[in-house]
DNA sequence: TTCCGGGCAT
DNA sequence: ATGCCAGGAA
């Protein structure tokens, strides 16, 4: 058994136990942008009232955001936190894609998937996950989202060691869907994956553990019984 | 590792 | 009151 294929599986339990999850919850790709930012480290909910504001202004259109002064886009972000680095980011993202791409998502959306990558990481306040965020919802490019749930999720279950890379968590998960050869089906499946992966992290993967109800714990219990047998045979070999 | 931060559940 | 959240930088 395979990690990849290890990983497939809990994707298609996850799939049946939680049904399509209809990500990313927007009304445009400038919206889903925006979102991506201002969910860093922060609730939805507390998202949603940021983009409620921004919305209430009609300042969810590209060219009135980015008429916008940083100060007031930072009162009206203050609900999902960080607000000056957040306000300098999201001015920072406005002013890549206006500079570069003449203010079009469109047109962002066919640069090639390594250019827009490097141009995201390039502004501070985007990491590699909101830069494949970014990449998969707003920009429809099969990108795969690591996150901090996903991270636990695979090293709980002994399928990458505690201190993995992002970059490698990435590969796994790719990994597990490398029979798929079409570009927009893969994203469809990079998209569902991340969605599915937050449900479970919120509800069974935190901070502690919860495994008592997880759709997943068929599969942690497999992992367990492996490393009991691994632990015995080591034991009758004395090392 | 620590800080950034308001909102929400407990 | 305390902990934690669809992270990232210094």
């Amino acid at each position: 058994m395979t990690a990849a294929s290890r990983l497939r599986t809990l994707y298609d339990t996850l799939a049946a136990a939680y049904g399509p999850q209809h990500w990313w919850p927007s009304e445009s790709p400038l919206e889903t942008m925006v979102g991506a930012c201002l969910t860093q480290g922060t609730a939805w909910t507390s998202v949603e009232r940021s983009l409620a504001n921004l919305r209430a202004r009609d300042l969810l259109q590209f060219d009135a955001l980015l008429a916008l002064p940083e100060d007031e886009l930072r009162e009206l972000i203050r609900p999902s936190g960080f607000m000056q680095r957040k306000a300098a980011t999201l001015r920072a993202l406005l002013e890549l894609v206006a500079n570069e791409y003449g203010g079009s998502l469109e047109r962002f959306a066919e640069a090639p998937a390594e250019t827009a990558r490097a141009q995201l990481l390039a502004i501070t306040g985007i990491g590699p996950e909101t830069a494949d965020a970014i990449l998969l919802y707003a920009l429809g490019q099969p990108a795969m989202v690591v996150d901090e749930y996903l991270r636990r999720v695979v090293v709980r279950h002994g399928l990458a060691p505690e201190r993995v890379r992002y970059a490698e968590v990435q590969q796994l998960a790719l990994a597990a869907f490398a029979e798929e050869t079409d570009p927009a089906a893969l994203a469809d499946h990079c998209n569902e994956f991340h969605a599915l992966v937050v449900q479970v992290g919120k509800a069974h993967c935190g901070r502690t553990p919860n495994c008592a109800q997880c759709p997943l714990r068929g599969d942690l219990e497999y992992y367990q019984q492996e490393q009991n047998r691994q632990g015995r045979l080591s034991d009758l070999r004395n090392d």
